[in-house]
DNA sequence: CGGGATCCCCAATGATACTG
DNA sequence: CAGTATCATTGGGGATCCCG
């Protein structure tokens, strides 16, 4: 997987330059799958608007969503900085989670996502296809 | 665009008001799903790009996608009202697809998005996790 | 309480072949 | 050229059990 897009000259261009969504070898496009889904949408929508919660109110939060789903979610964007993990010593032990800096920029162009898909639904409304 | 935020009158309120991205009877969450995918970033960007394009054309500027994905994609944009079909009954046939204005209109918070994955993907760089 | 491990099933996706 | 139909594969995601 060669990345012989542009890498800077005189550079080490093992990273990638910047995100090239159309070369099928660079990361931009898994991560937009990754940020684009509906459970990122509202988990990262809810903690930007209540600032810290903890695993059961968060799942609480996101409807329809499953411990394996919300802990998985919940790893992704921690792998990806979005969201910071804050554990309690205690017993039994409390753990929290709460948007990053970065986190929080990502919420500004979700929010507009999530905003045009509720806008426009009603005129889209698709009518169920099989 | 006036539809109520409310059930209509007189209709079992199966019906979800408006965008409540939080009910999960609600389609906004399927649309979020729908247009959250890369193949749809790359697919509209394009077309917002170029105006109007031929399926073959199209599946050039994508790659990685197949013959089969694309089309499924453009179905499923075209059943959003986000992308127009044009036929020209030509032998062989040729099909162009350019956006809606609603799809134009999509093209924005999209872009927001893209831009964002481009922007920050250096600063995440996921360390390639097996 | 938080979440890792396991099993299992269906839907999404790719590859190939065929048609209007 | 622009798809559709069919088949095979996979892995996403729910349910369950168990551990720190």
């Amino acid at each position: 997987m060669e990345d012989g897009t542009s890498a800077p000259p005189g550079h080490s261009g093992v990273t990638t330059p910047r995100g090239d969504l159309f070369n099928p070898a660079c990361p931009t496009r898994q991560l937009l799958d990754r940020i684009g889904t509906k459970w990122v949408a509202m988990i990262v929508k809810t903690l930007a608007e209540s600032g810290e919660l903890r695993y059961a109110e968060l799942k609480r939060r996101t409807p329809g969503i499953s411990a394996k789903m919300l802990a998985q979610t919940l790893r992704g964007l921690e792998n990806d900085h979005l969201v910071v993990r804050r554990v309690e010593p205690t017993v039994p032990p409390a753990v929290s989670y709460s948007l990053t800096p970065l986190g929080q920029s990502l919420d500004q162009p979700l929010a507009a996502l999530r905003d045009w898909a509720e806008t426009h639904m009603p005129e889209i409304n698709r009518a169920a296809r099989p």
